[in-house]
DNA sequence: CCCGCTCTATTTGTCCAACAATTTAGAGGC
DNA sequence: GCCTCTAAATTGTTGGACAAATAGAGCGGG
């Protein structure tokens, strides 16, 4: 049937592509395809569906966009659930001009992640992660530059919610990227990458090996504080110099 | 459990899709181009990116998925902002059969944001915040389909959330909104909504009032994980019937 | 029997060219 | 000035070609 433009006039007349995406929906529905299933190759769907390759490979591409598909070639596409990174992926869009506010909004989110998220972390951590994570550090005290420097300090904190095993709270994490690189950038330089931040991580490490609730929590939260200290000192228009 | 992508994000090569997909953002960027503006034709495209004109359609494709763009025929393509649109719709893709990890891993989320941030909450929260979570709360003993309920479900704890005033945690906290819909609705019947739910509710809002920590987080957390009781019932082939 | 290598066939990735469908812009008539 | 109608520009769809990658078959050696 064709209820294209029943419900709202406005609508544009669907395409092809957007029939073919619909076809595939119904395709996955019908067969019960779950996570890990492979889709039929694209010759199939276009004899199937009756549409030509480019159109089918449109439609893949939507449902590619929504994290639904994941396309190797050869192999062809299998479903998966990366919805949740796709979602972020499109609001990363406009992060051009971040306001002061989002910038202390962000900082009071990685505290909730990385400070109140202790008892998780405690319980979930292993020996390979704390290794892995005084790893990262000893190399943070060997970059040469500022960039790489913030890179690794990232890495660090990054692997740390990674203990976590949420892929949701991973991939905002690392949504707040580009945000969080210019906070640890921020009035740092070479020196003290080597000696400040490299000793609040190993305290930090240390705490979590004492399994020492209060001070993880002291030692991570005066760090992030550290790093976020420079922005308030500079005023509310130093934000976004252009 | 859904490793795959945690370990290893993306070591695939990029392919030329994704690399005009990333040209044009950059050229939305540097033209700083907003809602309303156009972008330059298909075949200005091919030419400045040195693509085909099927690259460059798949790339358009993604950005339209992405609710980034609106293209007409013959008009071309107009930047506009349907990205909460598009995500929602990208939730609304068979919901039953979201991965029983993103499931997992949302309600591991909201467990971390709604219990763990405890003591923000406690320092933020002012009288009008209360009264506001009791009037919420009335209401949804007084709704009378499910739907409506889980809704004003929903709106108690993003109320909740809010008390942080934290825009960057209530963006992505309103992004998961399908997907808690769906965990809030599993199992309930308006019956339980009316009884259970809202003694649940009224019970964490005593907790804060009383500023008892302990009893907050305890309360919270029954709550959140009665919600999820239905989910962990079910095997892991239960995804998908048939 | 198993391991590793090569080779092939299959599948996706990209490009090209053509035509259809649609709509804007402009020419022309009134 | 206004209407109509045509022409041009732009996106939508199709088909075909070749490149790139790789899973799987087949083979040889241990």
């Amino acid at each position: 049937m064709n209820m294209q433009n029943l419900d709202d006039p406005d609508l544009e007349p669907r395409s092809v592509v957007d029939d073919v995406v619909a076809q595939m929906r119904a395709l996955i529905s019908e067969r019960g395809l779950t996570v890990g299933d492979q889709l039929p190759t694209e010759k199939e769907l276009c004899e199937a569906f009756g549409a030509s390759r480019n159109t089918v490979r449109e439609a893949m591409r939507i449902l590619k966009a929504y994290g639904v598909v994941k396309v190797r070639q050869k192999v062809g596409a299998t479903i998966v659930d990366n919805r949740m990174s796709s979602a972020l992926e499109m609001f990363s869009f406009n992060v051009m001009d971040i306001s002061r506010e989002t910038f202390s909004d962000i900082q009071g989110f990685r505290c909730l992640l990385e400070v109140s998220s202790v008892e998780e972390i405690f319980d979930s951590i292993t020996e390979a992660d704390i290794t892995e994570l005084r790893s990262i550090n000893a190399k943070l005290r060997g970059t040469e530059d500022i960039e790489t420097a913030a890179e690794q300090d990232f890495l660090f904190h990054t692997r740390l919610i990674r203990v976590l095993r949420n892929k949701a709270i991973l991939d905002v994490y690392g949504l707040m990227k580009p945000v969080i690189l210019k906070i640890i950038q921020n009035g740092k330089t070479r020196r003290t990458f080597e000696n400040e931040t490299f000793h609040e991580h190993e305290a930090v490490i240390d705490a979590i090996v004492a399994r020492d609730r209060i001070a993880y929590q002291y030692r991570m939260k005066t760090h992030l504080e550290a790093g976020y200290a420079h922005f308030k000192e500079t005023g509310p228009f130093a934000v976004s110099p252009e």
